[in-house]
DNA sequence: CATGAATGAGATTTCATTCAT
DNA sequence: AATGAATGAAATCTCATTCAT
């Protein structure tokens, strides 16, 4: 059983992480001040650090609760999906819009990681997120490729080329090129382009 | 008629870019200081500032002279190519190359942009470049719908989603993915699935 | 009469006394924090401010009550001792154990006290129980130069020199010296030297 | 040759550390932050950090100055003494003033090493140079001995228990001590004491 | 021109103390 | 009476920029 104490630290720590989340999600890393979300939260800077160990930890939380969910949304998609064509098209779909949401967030951390800032043990759990979850999209594309619905290539590759793709459509920098202001119509095409390719039969 | 002490500070201006380059193109902008620089190219930190008004004013240059260079090229091999096929082929290697050379560059790049710390003149002129950049590779495409050899749909859309799929295709974060070790064939890939697709005819 | 509820608070801030005193004597003050006493009491950091003051209360308290350790056993085995050689040497043996234990007690406190710390009641206490005890001793030394045993010098002087002496020969800083690990061994030279000096006669 | 930069350079660190010196002997190094120090040498928090790498490397280093300047001026009135009696009296000496003036930062040093803030390079360097003092003392000891002017006792043992007589004799606490307003003749009563014993022959 | 010493704003983090439950 | 979550003052240290030489 959980102690309601318990559980309103729990209540808690995702009110910070919310917090955290609006900021980070919008601003670099370095832009965003502890001070700054223990403000937009409504608690003291000293409060942060009963719930994580510094910044970076708040950091890599959010990083691993959206790769979390990434993952639970994809099992329920795309995995569980019979019809590899369709799954797959979810797939692009989820992780559009993730890296929409997401993007700023993990161009911070793995900046972080590279200045070898974040402890090793948060890397490692996301690490092993990340490979599950390209583990999973292999997965489908090799059964489409038994299928003989898909190209033969290398299927771990190809769902890498199309993790990193989506993880970079959406990137920051991107904010000022035309097509983010209507995300649904680019998505559209990235479909078509990658199921058809950009030549004409 | 330009002076010789004009080519001097151009000539040592290009010097420090180099140094500035060789730093910032493999770690973050905020991980270099301008120390650092200083202590490369081999002369005091105050020097640096008489060729450039802050440390984001390098940063822009860089940013600023890579597109020029990756404008030139695309001038020479891609709209003057009277084949778009191999046109849009030469584009993808050259933008490909492009974004493994300077991807730390600009991400380091937008993410200042957004903290509101580079000066509006320097981001129109990047802007510009960019501009002109789709506007050349639309055109090519343009030119293959026209001559049904492309799928038919809006030119600067698909330039644009090339241009960002190659830049962060080469995002650093993929720094410990398996395909970042073979980068040809990556290539390679990303050229058969962009033309073909992924679907089995 | 004393109540039961009175007793158990005297129970209680003797156990939480004890804690701190164990943690307090074997690290500097500043390297203890409230919560360390607590969780190793067993009870949350708020009760100890039932008990307490505050943290520099605490630490007055424990300096208190080994002074007033000391001095009851300084009272029982020197000052109702006859013999005043014995009683001497008696008393160089508790000086030297006490401050075996209490250095780093004394030392942070002096440290506290020197900061301002430390509350002008507290520091009344203590330098009362110092003087009580100075006194003891000087009237042994007195007694011993009046049966003509001790060479006539000062008897308060000596006595305080001998206090220093003593306090300062368990100094933490000595933990790497030779002598630290035959606490014995140093304590008979002490007493020979104290007594005859170096020089033969 | 010593340019005139490395000159000024040197100079200033001496500014610095005379700064340095005068608080932290008078205060303990938790009570006296950066900003105090800079403030008392008249410059900036930043331009004390050009100069000592961090807080306690400025501790370090007036630690190891001190002890190079007694251990010059024990070899000039002590090792080249050929008294022995003489030179033990005057090490007695120079011992006391430099405690007197040394001890707020030899206890805060000690502290420090404890709590494992001090790097292991400075304490090396520091623990070298009280070796090398306890060592000169230690011959002169032995000299005496040999001479049949000293007691024959452990000559390492009896110049480690001078040194920390002596250290702790100046010790912080003591400054509410009535002797600790006439130094010399508690200097005096302590030579009379060390050399003779305080008992009558 | 070139220099690099000086600067100080600003960031993260700790911890004694309070106070609502 | 007991608790421990919340607090925010205060400390150390970094680094872009300036400016006297």
């Amino acid at each position: 059983m959980v102690s309601l104490k318990d559980k309103e630290k729990v209540f808690k720590k995702q009110l910070i992480a919310e917090g955290a989340y609006e900021l980070l999600s919008n601003k670099p890393y370095e832009a965003v001040t502890v001070d700054d979300i223990a403000r937009l939260v409504g608690c003291g800077k000293g409060t942060l650090y009963q719930y994580f160990q510094n910044k970076d930890h708040i950091l890599s939380y959010l990083v691993l609760q959206g790769l979390e969910n990434l993952c639970a949304e994809v099992e329920k998609q795309c995995v569980k999906n019979p019809d590899v064509q369709s799954a797959v098209n979810n797939y692009l779909g989820l992780l559009y819009y993730f890296y929409l949401d997401h993007n700023q967030i993990f161009s911070s951390w793995s900046r972080r990681k590279m200045d070898k800032s974040i402890s090793a043990e948060w890397i490692n759990e996301v690490n092993e997120k990340l490979r599950l979850r390209v583990q999973m999209v292999a997965g489908i594309l090799e059964r489409g490729i038994k299928e003989k619905k898909f190209i033969a290539v290398d299927s771990c590759e190809l769902a890498n080329i199309i993790e990193t793709i989506f993880q970079d459509l959406t990137f920051s920098s991107a904010e000022d090129r035309p097509h983010s202001k209507e995300p649904e119509k680019v998505l559209d095409l990235m479909k078509v382009v990658l199921n058809n390719g950009i030549l004409v039969r």
